[in-house]
DNA sequence: AAGTTTTGCTTAAACGTTTAACTTAATTAT
DNA sequence: ATAATTAAGTTAAACGTTTAAGCAAAACTT
């Protein structure tokens, strides 16, 4: 019966060193092999029994606090429960991982506040460099970084007057698009569902549907803007009046995001119109949820995985060169054409 | 004009020292305001003015390698992008700020190899501490974990051989409950569609529903077991065997998760089968694709802000007490009855 | 055989903090 | 007036690495 002793001091390049005989700067340059230097076969197989014996794992802190990179990347998403930023994050961990990098991720919540903490939280943590989905009124926050030689990439969001590296979609082409092919397909009274938002890309997304639709000579109110923090309500208001109220009710709803269109399906579900019989839908985004909706989505379908590697691709390019030239990627998303957007019939 | 410097040196404790013309002990003890160490009024004054000046920033690395302690807190979920995962990593990270912690999460896809190198990037991250969903044949890496005192606290899933801190749900008793609620209702032919597993969590929801059966006489093999790797291929078939094939079909089916319940619900729509006439169902979680099936669904509902706040709560208190007492916490899943399971009318 | 190069390894400084221990000056006690 | 105490600050070591520079011995040159 021994007495244990409690605190398991952490083994260090130090105890290696002391168990294979030989320096500390022995052990680094074994452990980390830098070939250049010239250490002795044997003494190669000396660091490395030990370390293996000790179970010696490096501390990432000390490497990082001396060399000055941690290998973090983070990464800020307006919100991680939702299926487009949690599937995106999922892909740029993999590829983070691949070479070498870790991780962070954070939630923004579309508030500026929490934006600017997370900025902070990753400059004070010593991120190499940023994957950022912006919110509103970051454009300031976004040029502090840029003087501090942060590097970081923007996905899904971007800002005209800040230049920086960005990858974004076709918005506005892919929405004149779906309004071309609801057009095409004779609907008459084409409705969008947008965010009430100065988000650039959000409204290319709306100015592409406008375009679009000036073929048409109908030229009503025909955009439902949506407030992001009262969704469900908003669109319950609007639509009963679009459905149950107006005269000439809307034939086809275009739903500029994943969010909208989970909640604008749930209403129409409540007001028990068939789709596409009573109005044809095409959403944005892809989720899980489509899936189990009655009748199988017309839908915009981003290049996920694309816009994940490329991130990481750029990041990783900025991070090793600073003075890397700017890119601006323009990925294209994909119209998925299924039963709720069909030719109409009458 | 003149030519800029172009490496922008961060501003060290170090700078804000030699502005404000003091030691860099005064600066940290002012900047941590260590009030116990007495300073005097201006110095503090001076100190902040400098500090604010330039803007100064602490590198949590250093400050990391000092005082061994990183305020990084690991989770290691088995999918990020499945909701009930990020739900929880949404809270847990909430819950972490709050206290001054940073959230690192790891997505380790059911697959023990990754699961090991997660395990092993925290540790060499020096994580104060880790959120685990364990995948199957992790146990020797979660000793290994106790060996090296790094505190951690499991959840959803755990290992009765395995002592530590435990979250989880009361999963025999509400999959007890789900069944009988089913058999209350009339149902006679009730099937459950489980994973094919040994981990014990999901052995109890079969457990439960198995001893909630005795009491109905049937004792036909009613239940499905389902490979993780092919949920529409394995489900697709065995629901083609149960409702096409057999002689006596079900008139029940208890999927035992999300993502079983969404791949056999788009079957059963495949299959053209109504529900609840055809056959009642009841899911497991919650997800917002539930929300757009045509039948409101009965579902169990998972505590997870509880799940969450607790096992940040519980780890917080083992970090900062390392012989804190074992705890084994159960909460309470809670059955929403809805549409899908209404008493059987025949 | 003397000089040069190569090989193999070690020494020590540095990264940016924290904090115990020390110093010095001012204040109080005797 | 001297000693003891307190207040306000500084010095320096340490955390665990990396890596430039140094050094001695061995191996080549000539």
């Amino acid at each position: 019966m021994h007495s244990e002793i409690d605190v398991v001091k952490r083994i260090s390049i130090k105890d290696v060193a002391l168990k294979a005989g030989v320096s500390i700067a022995s052990v680094s340059y074994v452990l980390n092999n830098k070939i250049d230097s010239r250490i002795g076969k044997d003494t190669i197989e000396k660091v490395k029994k030990a370390a293996e014996e000790l179970n010696y794992r490096p501390n990432n802190v000390a490497k990082s606090l001396k060399t000055q990179r941690t290998h973090i990347i983070g990464l800020i998403v307006a919100d991680i429960a939702n299926p487009y930023f949690s599937q995106i994050a999922r892909i740029i961990e993999d590829e983070a991982n691949k070479i070498g990098y870790t991780l962070l991720i954070g939630s923004s919540d579309e508030n500026a506040e929490k934006f600017e903490s997370l900025i902070n939280m990753f400059c004070d943590r010593q991120a190499d460099g940023l994957i950022i989905a912006p919110v509103e009124n970051t454009k300031a926050c976004l040029q502090k970084l840029q003087k501090q030689k942060m590097p970081f990439v923007l996905i899904d969001r971007h800002f005209p007057e800040i230049e920086a590296d960005t990858i974004q979609i076709n918005n506005y082409d892919i929405s004149y698009k779906v309004t071309e092919h609801l057009i095409n397909n004779s609907y008459k009274n084409i409705h969008l569902v947008a965010y009430k938002t100065h988000l650039e890309h959000l409204l290319q997304r709306t100015q592409g549907f406008k375009d679009a639709l000036k073929k048409q000579t109908s030229e009503k109110n025909n955009i439902l803007n949506i407030n992001k923090d009262d969704i469900d309500q908003d669109i319950n208001s609007g639509f009963e009046d679009l459905f149950k109220n107006s005269k000439i009710k809307p034939d086809a709803v275009f739903f500029t995001s994943n969010k909208l269109a989970v909640s604008g399906l749930k209403k129409l579900m409540k007001l028990g119109l068939n789709i596409p019989q009573d109005v044809a839908i095409v959403a944005f985004d892809e989720t899980e949820a489509y899936e189990l909706f009655a009748t199988p989505l017309t839908f915009v379908r981003q290049p996920l995985a694309a816009i994940g590697t490329t991130a990481v691709e750029i990041l990783h390019n900025k991070i090793t060169n600073q003075l890397a030239p700017l890119q601006h990627i323009v990925l294209n998303a994909e119209l998925h054409i299924d039963q709720s957007s069909q030719p109409k019939i009458n």
